[in-house]
DNA sequence: ATTTGTGCAAATCGTTTGCATCTGA
DNA sequence: TCAGATGCAAACGATTTGCACAAAT
């Protein structure tokens, strides 16, 4: 088990905290292999409570961090992560793509003049009232992003 | 005044209805001079109901109908059309902007398979319970965006 | 006459892809 | 071993921009 640690790149000044086998775990159960890239990029996204970065973001971050990662392995990733349900792709302004680490069921705040995006849990907002799908269709998610300006 | 209209670029055969002398003011109206190109484009959104409609599927649409206008001008005139509050856009999905005829405070379905977009009135759709927005922020508008899949 | 709009082509931005190379099970 | 992952650079689609020309007031 030591040995599949080492392999997957963490030397032994790093953190071998139950966060990083936990994420194993997680890329393991969502059918991806749990290479260097991956867990460095999972512990970025997931080790700092709920986030929304774009792929551009979290590439840089990565370089910041001195992890090599490519931006299309970035790019790949985040697309996977989603796919395996383990991200959630926000979409906001029809320019960059938004990726949050919080899956479950909530809904966004998004400030206009920074380019940010907060969640606010789904508990605080109501949609009731909500018409009939056209025939053969069902709702897959309701999205609700309030937008935000300086007052 | 008839004048006017013939500069404009419609000669003999075609429409001088009171919806193209409608359309001439809503551009002066919003500060925007009633050249040839945006008087076409504001028929072809305005005249057929409401529409959401992509730069690039209106430009081949005026193409068709035989109205030379260049890309560049579709991008820009969908742009001030917005600033000016007749269009709204509409994110669904980040990679295609939306625009939408209906300016009027309303949500919509999106049919993820076709990439469509279809209105839903506002009074459809119940958004309650709305939680304070960030000190110094107010809330600019409310999107709720229904995704339908095939069931 | 002066300001504003238009068209074109090149530039930019975010994202995807093809392919040779590497890596994990 | 060998399917699957990565990196790089080139390809891409949507959108923007710079600038010479044309049209509107």
């Amino acid at each position: 088990m030591n040995r599949e640690i080492e392999d997957a790149g963490f030397g032994a000044d790093s953190e071998l905290d139950c966060s990083t086998l936990g994420l194993m775990n997680k890329l393991r159960d969502a059918g991806l292999r749990p290479t260097r890239q991956r867990l460095s990029l999972a512990h970025m996204l997931y080790s700092k409570g709920n986030r929304h970065v774009s792929a551009e973001a979290l590439h840089e971050e990565a370089e910041v961090a001195g992890v090599p990662v490519s931006l299309a392995t970035v790019y790949n990733t985040l697309h996977q992560f989603t796919e395996a349900g383990l991200l959630r792709a926000v979409a906001v302004e029809s320019s960059k793509t938004y990726f949050d680490t919080n899956t479950s069921d909530h809904h966004h705040f998004f400030i206009e003049s920074e380019n940010r995006v907060v969640d606010v849990p789904a508990s605080h907002i109501t949609v009731s009232d909500l018409p009939e799908p056209p025939e053969g269709m069902e709702v897959a998610r309701v999205d609700v992003i309030v937008r935000l300006r300086k007052k």
